[in-house]
DNA sequence: CGTCTGCATGGTA
DNA sequence: ATACCATGCAGAC
């Protein structure tokens, strides 16, 4: 970019072909320098570029002042003249003259900003007139604009409020600053920037170097028109400058502070290196962009919750015109309220007044966003009257939030696309940081991107002028599934109330922990069940609650035989162990006891991560990589660790007590006050009475309830399976997305699709594990009412229930054998929660066998089962019902 | 009676 | 002490 691609001078008029050295011309957007022949070059340093070779060009004004010819709009003399506040163009060196008084230095364009748009693009780019204020706006918000851009400390300087005027700011602006600004791009000194900066609207530096610490003129930058016009800049600084003083203040008492807040956002363009966030701040965090707004004075009035994060990367993805600039406006973590039905999304309201078109009625306006996809939405921004202040609200966000199952706690981004001036609405699921991830506040998770859309022309003018608008969304981690990222980035939620923090923080992680618990259950060590029969289905019994075993993953060696996968936790590696091996929680080489040779950590490892990642089904890779992220992290391995108290804790809570004393009862280890399932409404171990297949006895009823459910939930899972398929046949394109979705952790129910989502997914590994178990099972044929609700599958037609019913679930079991196979041993990870699901899941009431283990593994030895459950499976479910 | 709308309240930073 | 904002809530529809 730097140099012209070609070996031509870069005047347009000349185009000699030379090679080096190049005489250096005007500044590139990228910072570079327009590279000219010695005759062009030779111009323009002279200051007759212009004359030289634009003499026929239009574009030709006058300086009032003196009356000198200047080429407005034009790249090459943009740094040589100045746009009057009252009209009218200046020469430098009057407005030197002048300083204070009459001339506004060009805004900006600094060649480098220039974009190689047509002006006229820009131009007219937004209307925000749509607004009835508009009118006015237009003309302040050119100053506005140019402040931002130009330089944020213009901004905070003064203008704030009154900007109205464009004279105001233009003033500033003046010839002085405007000196300085071209000495500057001589150096090209970047460094500089305080002020003068922001006053150099026209300098190019301001954009280009434009971050130089904090205050990096973000949205300026981009904004490079040929054309000087203020309708230009107003064009791109307009938006910027949220300012909005006029409009807004009526209410805020700080218009000023409006104007201020435009600035933090730095336009974070692709092409353009110079990202001012990554140059100010962060040295050291490239990668992440955080709306940190280099510029101080952003920061100070943006809170750091609300600074974009997003990754260069992520960026990219968003826009994927390599012309375009994302500019990540600000970012905001979903209260209960935001994701709930009633479409309202709080905004912020100092990005609202940032970075959204100015309204200075309650009603405000339509405001045009595009999602990552691509897709337009039509919100209404607004706000409402709270004290002396404003409650600034996007309505109508139901739909969008919906469709990017976003729920409390997800965070949804707001950014700009340049030239566009699109606003972005991308997201980043809350999930998607792993649970225990939470010392990371990197943006892995991020994703949402947007697309460019345009601000609608109508509403145009809902998107603030120059204000940035990049969505940028979020894409979704593949892997993280947990719920919550610790921290979240900005700990959004932690300035929430403490409600919302426990709804999608604590909940949602005790929620994760629980589904991953379940899948770990172990029974206590060196304890032996006594088993009891309730109706046919044995239950493990145990005096002591269970504990929370190590995850692993179950496979097939070489012989064909079924092992599993273990992962020591001092040295990591992974050791196969026989299948029905039982894991403690911590598990060690030395554990290996089953295999006759006893190893130690500086054994050998038998099989690398790598490699046993590779024989896992896709399906199931993302399991595996999450648990082994989690055992290698140090601080995963803790909070595995803590699991282990936290799933106690729950299990613990709600006043049972499972206390290491556990009371001899049928109660399963999930069992809650009230809790009415089949197992805890059993009497102690062999018992009860036997069940007749007439009996109307609360477990009989249950189960046949169960049964019911299960059949018409096979039907409907086998349905949405099949759509699921044909739909991921179609999106493969999305496969970050995807692969979120598929992600059962995710899955937080809110009221959202998030759960909808899942179910599918789900709803295939409870198929899966009924499968597996109707073909194991001993009771095929007859819906017995003494058995499992999971196994209820098993009925084989004839049974006395339907035989249609049955038949399909036969169906639908054989089916699913053949999909699913082998992979459905990998069950214990992650998929964990999925197998429980399964089993649980076939009742719609948990409860019922939920709780209870696995029988399974005593009956049939179907190794999945035995192995991977040695609990019960089903309590997962209950969970998820739930 | 459910939903929508706009404002009020109160916790948190 | 103040501003912000998540949520509540009453009135309207």
């Amino acid at each position: 970019m730097a140099t012209t691609p070609t070996k031509l001078c870069m005047n347009y008029h000349c185009k000699e072909v030379k090679s080096e050295p190049w005489r250096r011309g005007w500044r590139l957007r990228n910072g570079d320098f327009a590279n000219l022949c010695d005759r062009c070059g030779s111009a323009f340093e002279e200051g007759r570029f212009c004359d030289a070779f634009h003499s026929y060009d239009s574009g030709w004004r006058q300086c009032v002042p003196c009356g000198k010819r200047l080429h407005c709009g034009c790249i090459a003399s943009v740094h040589t003249m100045v746009v009057l506040d009252y009209g009218g163009v200046s020469c430098i060196t009057c407005a030197r003259k002048t300083i204070n008084i009459l001339p506004t230095p060009n805004p900006v364009w600094p060649p480098s900003l220039f974009l190689s748009l047509p002006t006229s693009d820009r131009v007219n780019v937004k209307n925000w007139s749509q607004t009835p204020s508009s009118g006015s706006i237009g003309t302040w918000r050119q100053a506005p604009i140019l402040l931002e851009s130009s330089s944020q400390s213009e901004l905070h300087h003064g203008m704030p409020s009154e900007v109205d005027i464009s004279g105001g700011i233009e003033r500033r602006i003046a010839g002085e600053q405007l000196s300085a600004f071209l000495e500057k791009k001589k150096t090209e000194d970047m460094t500089e920037t305080k002020m003068n900066g922001s006053l150099k609207l026209g300098t190019s530096e301001m954009l280009e170097s434009g971050t130089k610490r904090g205050e990096k003129p973000r949205s300026c930058i981009y904004a490079s028109k040929k054309s000087s016009s203020k309708d230009d800049l107003s064009a791109h600084f307009g938006p910027a400058v949220p300012s909005l003083p006029n409009e807004t203040n009526g209410q805020s008492k700080g218009s000023g502070a409006h104007l201020k807040l435009p600035t933090p956002s730095t336009p974070l363009t692709k092409q353009f290196n110079c990202n001012p966030i990554n140059d100010v701040e962060t040295s050291g965090e490239t990668q992440v962009r955080n709306g940190r707004p280099r510029a101080e004075g952003r920061r100070t009035h943006l809170l750091p919750r609300y600074w974009p994060r997003i990754t260069d990367e992520e960026l990219q993805q968003i826009s994927g015109d390599p012309n375009s600039v994302i500019t990540p406006l600000f970012e905001k973590t979903l209260s209960a309220s935001d994701a709930g039905r009633i479409g309202r999304l709080v905004l912020p309201k100092k990005c609202a007044e940032a970075y959204f078109p100015p309204i200075s009625q309650p009603e405000g306006l339509p405001l045009k966003v595009q999602d990552f996809k691509g897709k337009e939405w039509v919100f209404q921004f607004r706000f409402w009257p709270n004290n002396n202040s404003r409650m600034y609200v996007l309505e109508g966000v139901t739909p969008c939030i919906q469709t990017m199952q976003l729920q409390a706690g997800d965070t949804v981004t707001f950014s700009r696309l340049e030239p566009e001036g699109k606003l972005v609405m991308g997201f980043r699921k809350a999930s998607s940081v792993p649970l225990f991830d939470q010392g990371n506040q990197t943006l892995q998770t991020a994703n949402g991107v947007s697309a460019p859309g345009d601000v609608n022309p109508a509403d145009a003018a809902s998107m603030r002028p120059n204000v940035d608008k990049s969505g940028y969304i979020a894409k979704e981690i593949a892997e993280s599934k947990s719920p919550f990222p610790g921290k979240r980035k900005n700990s959004t939620l932690g300035s929430r109330s403490k409600r919302l923090r426990i709804e999608n923080e604590d909940l949602v992680e005790l929620k994760l922990t629980w589904e991953e618990a379940q899948g770990l259950l172990r029974p206590p060590p060196n304890h032996v069940p006594s088993v009891m029969v309730i109706d046919g289905v044995e239950f493990e019994e145990y005096e002591e609650p269970p504990i929370l075993g190590k995850p692993t993953i179950f496979a097939t060696d070489d012989e064909g035989k079924q092992i599993q996968w273990a992962q020591c936790e001092d040295c990591f590696k992974w050791r196969s162990l026989p299948v029905d091996f039982l894991l403690p929680s911590r598990f060690t080489c030395s554990d290996k006891s089953s295999n006759a040779e006893r190893l130690s950590c500086s054994t050998a490892p038998e099989i690398t991560a790598e490699q046993l990642e590779e024989l896992l089904p896709v399906s199931n890779q993302v399991s595996f990589r999450k648990m082994k992220a989690t055992r290698l992290d140090p601080e995963t391995v803790e909070a595995l660790e803590g699991l282990d108290t936290l799933a106690n804790l729950a299990i613990l809570g709600e006043g049972e007590t499972l206390s290491s004393s556990a009371q001899a009862t049928t109660k399963h280890p999930r069992h809650r006050p009230g809790c009415s399932c089949i197992v805890c409404i059993q009497p102690p171990s062999g018992k009860g009475p036997k069940h007749k297949q007439t009996c109307t006895c609360n477990v009989c009823l249950t189960v046949k309830r169960r049964f019911r459910t299960l059949m018409l939930r096979r039907e409907r899972k086998q349905s949405e399976k099949e759509a699921e398929i044909v739909r991921k046949k179609h999106h493969q394109q999305l496969p970050e997305r995807l692969e979120q979705e598929d992600d059962p952790l995710i899955s937080n129910d809110g009221d959202n699709s998030s759960s909808d989502h899942r179910k599918p997914l789900i709803e295939g590994f409870e198929e899966e594990m009924n499968t597996r178990k109707c073909s194991t099972s001993p009771f095929k044929g007859q819906i017995d009412l003494n058995i499992q609700p999971e196994r209820e599958e098993e009925l084989s037609p004839g049974s006395d229930s339907s035989s249609m019913l049955v038949k399909l679930l036969q169906d639908a079991t054989e089916r699913n054998l053949k999909q699913q196979k082998l992979s459905n041993f990998i069950g214990n990870i992650d998929t964990t929660s999925d197998q429980a699901e399964p089993s649980g899941r076939g009742t719609g009431e948990d409860k019922l066998g939920s709780d209870i283990k696995p029988v399974g593994n005593h009956q049939d030895s179907s190794v999945d089962i035995s192995a991977a459950l040695l609990l019960n499976a089903s309590s997962t479910t209950t969970a998820t019902d739930r």
